[in-house]
DNA sequence: GAAAACTTTCAACAATTACTGAAAGTTTAA
DNA sequence: TTAAACTTTCAGTAATTGTTGAAAGTTTTC
């Protein structure tokens, strides 16, 4: 297999699970495309070798800057624009994470703990105010646990999750 | 806020968090309604209650079977199949871990696996290769991860990592 | 063994989500 | 200050994904 196939390839199966996990087919692939780009590109480079419109780059470019796992890299001379992506992977997980725990679990933990307050007190009532504490109380050690694993160093984080789970 | 209110915002919560995530919202709206019933349900109650069409309802029932999260639960003296969701919440992270992982992530860990095989010796292509290298790397720990959590017991992990994380 | 009770399938249709491209907006340099 | 270089917006359109309902399939009962 040569190069440019396994890159294309490779931007393919990073769309597929982006798409699987509620990520835009096309942001995950611009996000691929940059992440095995070794120069950084303009958005007239993203569009050419995805055959994408201008909004389209410019806007799923856009939405990766806000998720912070793309920035601008300023090339000396060049008066448009280029972008080259955030290659640590450790970074790019924080960085994903938080925004989802952001965006998608907080309001949902927000949400869970007023519908806690149903004024009824029937068994029905309780039950179901039980199933609501079960899930909210699993959440939130879920958001705790990932709020702490951003605070923390890769090496760390699995070396320790690993001892852990000799 | 009464009872028949806050499961309807139940629901409508957990199928935005699903359809945020990749899960039809139907499903994750069935789900919802599932793990809120006190009783079994049968298909012609899940039409009604979310007024969705007899196929429909079969079909992401059917789905919610698959993944393990809902249950037959046969009613004695009738004949119709009724449903009952898992309301362990830990059980439920643990088969929603379970089911994507092997549907989703594995397929990338392979797929990753075979494009580090690219058979080029530029520079161009080494980084290439760093990179898909580091993404393998970093999914095969979470893989290892998740597998570990799913045998471990909810009280034992999330205690351990609480501790861990002091 | 046939009809009633129930479940599943699937082609046509509907809703949702994403993309295009041209026009408007902004910045830069002379 | 203006025109060239570049970026952003957004209404219309396209692609994708989800839903319906009627027909086919299956199981149960008598």
């Amino acid at each position: 297999m040569n190069l440019s196939e396994a890159k294309a390839q490779f931007i393919q199966t990073w769309a597929r699970l982006g798409s699987e996990w509620g990520i835009n087919r096309t942001m995950a692939q611009v996000h691929a495309l940059l992440l095995v780009s070794e120069n950084p590109l303009s958005t007239e480079d993203v569009m050419e070798q995805l055959s994408i419109s201008r909004g389209n780059a410019n806007m799923n470019i856009r939405e990766l800057l806000n998720w912070n796992l793309v920035y601008k890299a300023p090339v000396p001379g060049e008066r448009k624009e280029f972008f080259r992506a955030e290659k640590d992977i450790w970074e790019v997980a924080k960085r994903i994470a938080r925004e989802r725990k952001k965006r998608e679990i907080e309001p949902v933990l927000h949400e869970l703990d007023r519908l806690r307050k149903v004024e009824e007190d029937t068994p029905e009532a309780k039950n179901f105010i039980k199933t609501v504490n079960d899930i909210h109380g699993f959440a939130s050690k879920l958001d705790r646990s990932v709020e702490t694993m951003m605070k923390a160093d890769e090496t760390w984080f699995f070396g320790t999750l690993f001892k852990l789970f000799k």
